[in-house]
DNA sequence: TTGTGGTGT
């Protein structure tokens, strides 16, 4: 039904095009009324022309430009032009070796000089309210300067006696701005102008401002929990919600009260600048409005394909294809970026895009362009990335196909025009059943504005959306933060070693479910990393040390024991690392669009090669030892079809491990295993909480979940992920008992990673781990409820997994909490939601 | 019998 609507309304684009008419913007718009509701929308108010204060300020300015240029002439002097020269060439010659500056040149391509950017005309006001009050919000868009230019104004202005620190939620995006600031200084980037991140360190004894990810500053509050190093904190992009950015939020609050020398700034992109204002004790918000070009938003009118679920058909893939064309054939020139949840989604829009495009032909097209179509999503090559980013000749439109990596992490230029899907692929976890799933939800209407404002970067844009003015209302005000959406073992324990006992209670800026909360306590005390009562445990000091999740800490732990060190350590790092398998997939050809694609037979021959009966983690070792001993040959790895990006990821993981656990554990030689059973034992220590026992024949893939720390009634029977070495023709023989290292939820529940072990481990840890008291574990904020041990939901696991976080109303585990949080989160909306209905 | 959005230590 919604399926002959769509392809309908998509019909009549096509026999509408010669009426559309074509003279200018405001006339344009029009001729979309019988499809689309349109109307303009500035996406933020403009400048401050014409504002009272302007003469203050302006004044205030002077004196600060004044000041601020005989800074710079200090600085200028002190570093001669020979030596200034000197070090632009060798950042040069850095920025063309490392591979995380290849993807800089696309985050925010447009240098605007200092002078022009509007948080320029700020400068007093801001510093003003940050000399006045501790913790400040700031308010203000991409471009509008505040990343590069508000560190260097809290440094210039305070000359403060610790760093001026400034998080960032991606890394691309930490080492791009520091050597932004370190340019417009005029000093060497690693020196006054440093960065943090993974695997490197470029700041120095001299370093003043450091840009530094999120995730960094929470590992680094593990040595310095009052952030002692720091005189002012700039938790930037805050509106992204990281896991990480969350956890700053309590632990630089819980910092503030204790050190009265430490100021904070929170920097945010969206209307919910007042909840982060509320959580730091009423503190002023400021705003830097940006100037941007309006943009026309199209909601489509007949088409209703988004249900609250989730999308009720896959029909938006052709809607999406049919609008574009139609911009194509009737807009004027201007790039095309259309946004899809997923890369088959992705790869089958574009190959319908590029069969329309060609049977259209170049001379139908506004001003006769071609169409470029490219895709774009994570996991491309970064090559194949790059060719979304290069430009491209004046007769041609590009048009790009990408995941929601176009919302946040990267900006394409000369973009015009934006087709929105409203879908997101989002990942939510059960912490009743312990298992993830990815699944296609609707987009929040704060991403959707988002979308929208990424044709106005260049000029006047248009957004299309592929759902209506009546579903815009349905979605979320914002979408749910990652933090009430994961397994919160890892957190915890670092709240723990940190030195705050209460988890329960502690002071979240958004406060995960009671569910969630409970199992991970449950699994660190399954672990050893807490006691009885709740305290962490030598064991759990060393486990929160180690950049992994509890359960693999505590099977390199245990490979410590059992004298298999460096092969556990491999096998975590290649549990970390995204798939290692590679396989090219074939293009469909366009009548076989809707069967699946072959699958590529030569890969997974040579993939077999590997494949252990064992199980995957001794597969995962054999290749990496395989790869090690051919001197981690690059064309080796390429001729084997495994992921190059991957096994480079496991090996710099596998050598950061090597030196956290010398730090942890003080061990200068790693033992190696003389067998295998050593290993898996190790493994199993950290994952007897995901076994399982085989159901029937020899060669079955289907299990039955053993009992844990927590019930699991729901989930009975579990089967072997098919890509998994205990899932191929080889392994006859399927053993009895598996761990697995992870659950998901696709068509059935699947273990993924899965290796065999002896029954009889499992015992002994269970029998090891005991059993706890969540009362006591949580120090009374927990109770063991009737309903979670003997929870025993009609729902199958289908269902239940399926709606996950995506069906508020299926959420049968411990409702209270979830709805209680919920509508903590609406009252909280409920201030802007005015503001959001008059800009929608 | 599958196939995976985006981050990060």
């Amino acid at each position: 039904m919604e399926n002959a609507t769509s392809t309908e309304a998509g019909q009549k684009f096509q026999d509408n095009k010669k009426t559309v008419a074509r003279e200018s913007g405001e006339r344009e718009d029009t001729s979309y009324v019988d499809d689309w509701v349109g109307h303009k929308k500035e996406f933020s108010r403009s400048s401050s022309i014409g504002n009272p204060n302007r003469k203050r300020r302006h004044d205030a300015l002077k004196r600060y430009f004044a000041s601020e240029s005989r800074s710079r002439s200090r600085e200028r002097r002190r570093c001669s032009s020979r030596e200034r020269s000197k070090d632009r060439s060798r950042r040069r010659r850095r920025s063309n070796t490392r591979s995380t500056r290849e993807k800089c040149c696309h985050i925010d391509p447009e240098h605007q000089h200092e002078e022009i950017l509007p948080v320029y005309h700020y400068k007093a006001e801001l510093m003003q309210a940050v000399c006045e009050n501790r913790v400040v919000v700031c308010k203000g868009e991409t471009g509008s300067g505040k990343t590069t230019q508000f560190p260097q104004y809290l440094r210039d202005e305070f000359d403060p006696p610790g760093l001026v620190g400034v998080t960032q939620p991606r890394r691309v995006a930490a080492v791009s701005v520091a050597t932004r600031v370190a340019e417009e200084r005029h000093v060497k980037l690693g020196e006054e102008v440093g960065y943090q991140i993974r695997f490197e360190d470029c700041t120095g004894p001299q370093t003043r401002i450091k840009f530094v990810t999120d995730g960094c500053l929470v590992r680094e509050c593990l040595a310095d929990p009052l952030l002692i190093k720091y005189s002012f904190i700039m938790l930037d992009e805050a509106h992204e919600r990281s896991v990480n950015t969350d956890l700053l939020f309590g632990l630089v609050k819980r910092a503030l009260s204790m050190r009265l020398d430490l100021k904070l700034v929170v920097t945010s992109a969206t209307l919910d600048v007042k909840a982060f204002a509320e959580y730091f004790d009423k503190c002023p918000v400021k705003e830097i409005p940006v100037r941007t070009h309006p943009v026309s938003v199209y909601h489509s009118k007949t088409k209703v394909i988004m249900t609250r679920t989730g999308p009720s058909s896959s029909a938006y893939v052709q809607s999406l294809v049919d609008v574009v064309i139609k911009i194509h054939r009737t807009q004027d020139e201007g790039h095309i970026l259309a946004f899809l949840t997923g890369q088959d989604e992705i790869d089958k829009a574009c190959s319908l895009l590029t069969a329309q495009a060609a049977d259209l032909g170049a001379s139908q097209g506004e001003a006769g362009m071609d169409l470029l179509v490219l895709p774009l999503y994570g996991s491309l090559s970064g090559e194949q990335q790059l060719r979304a980013f290069h430009p491209v000749g004046p007769g041609t439109r590009k048009c790009i196909v990408a995941t929601n990596i176009a919302e946040t992490s990267v900006t394409v230029p000369g973009v015009r025009y934006v087709v929105d899907s409203g879908f997101v692929k989002q990942k939510t976890y059960n912490p009743a059943r312990r298992m993830e799933s990815l699944v296609v939800v609707p987009i929040s209407r704060v991403a959707a504005e988002q979308r929208a404002g990424r044709a106005g970067r260049t000029g006047p844009g248009q957004c299309y959306r592929l759902y209506s003015r009546e579903c815009l209302e349905g979605m979320m005000p914002e979408t749910v933060p990652e933090i009430c959406r994961c397994n919160l073992a890892n957190v915890l324990l670092y709240l723990k070693v940190l030195g705050v006992p209460d988890v329960v209670d502690f002071d979240y800026f958004e406060a995960p479910s009671k569910d969630q909360l409970a199992e991970a306590l449950l699994m660190l005390h399954s672990l050893g990393a807490l006691d009885d009562s709740g305290q962490v445990t030598p064991l759990g000091q060393s486990m929160a040390r180690l950049p992994l999740d509890p359960a693999l800490s505590r099977a390199i732990l245990q490979a410590v024991e059992e004298g298999c060190l460096r092969e556990v350590l491999t096998i975590a790092a290649m549990l970390s690392v995204e798939n290692i398998w590679f396989s090219r997939k074939p293009k469909p050809a366009r009548d076989k669009l809707d069967r699946p694609p072959e699958r590529d037979k030569e890969a997974e021959r040579a993939h077999a090669r590997f494949m252990h009966p064992r199980g995957d983690h001794v597969t995962y070792l054999m290749v990496f030892a395989a790869w090690e001993a051919r001197a981690f040959d690059e064309q080796w790895a390429k001729d084997a079809f495994l992921s190059l990006r991957a096994l480079k990821n496991a090996r710099n993981i596998r050598q950061q491990l090597e030196q956290e656990v010398r730090r942890a554990t003080g061990l200068t030689a790693f033992s190696s295993a003389k067998d295998m059973e050593a290993i898996c034992r190790a493994l199993t220590a950290g994952f007897f909480n995901n076994a399982g026992t085989r159901c029937g024949a020899e060669a079955t893939t289907v299990y039955k979940h053993m009992e844990g720390y927590m019930s699991n009634e729901d989930l009975k029977l579990i089967y072997v992920h098919p890509s998994s070495a205990l899932a191929m023709n080889n392994a006859r023989k399927s053993p009895l008992c598996v761990i697995y290292h992870e659950l998901v939820y696709t068509s059935r529940p699947f273990m993924r990673h899965v290796l065999g072990v002896e029954r009889s481990w499992l015992v002994e840890c269970r029998a090891r781990s005991g059993k706890a008291s969540l009362s006591q574990l949580s120090l009374g904020g927990l109770q063991e409820t009737k309903e979670r041990d003997s929870r025993t939901s009609t729902a199958d696991a289908t269902e239940g997994s399926k709606a996950g976080i995506a069906t508020p109303r299926k959420e049968k585990t411990d409702q209270g909490a979830v709805a209680a949080a919920r509508a903590r989160f609406l009252a909280r909306k409920e201030a802007c939601t005015g503001r959001l209905k008059m800009s929608v």
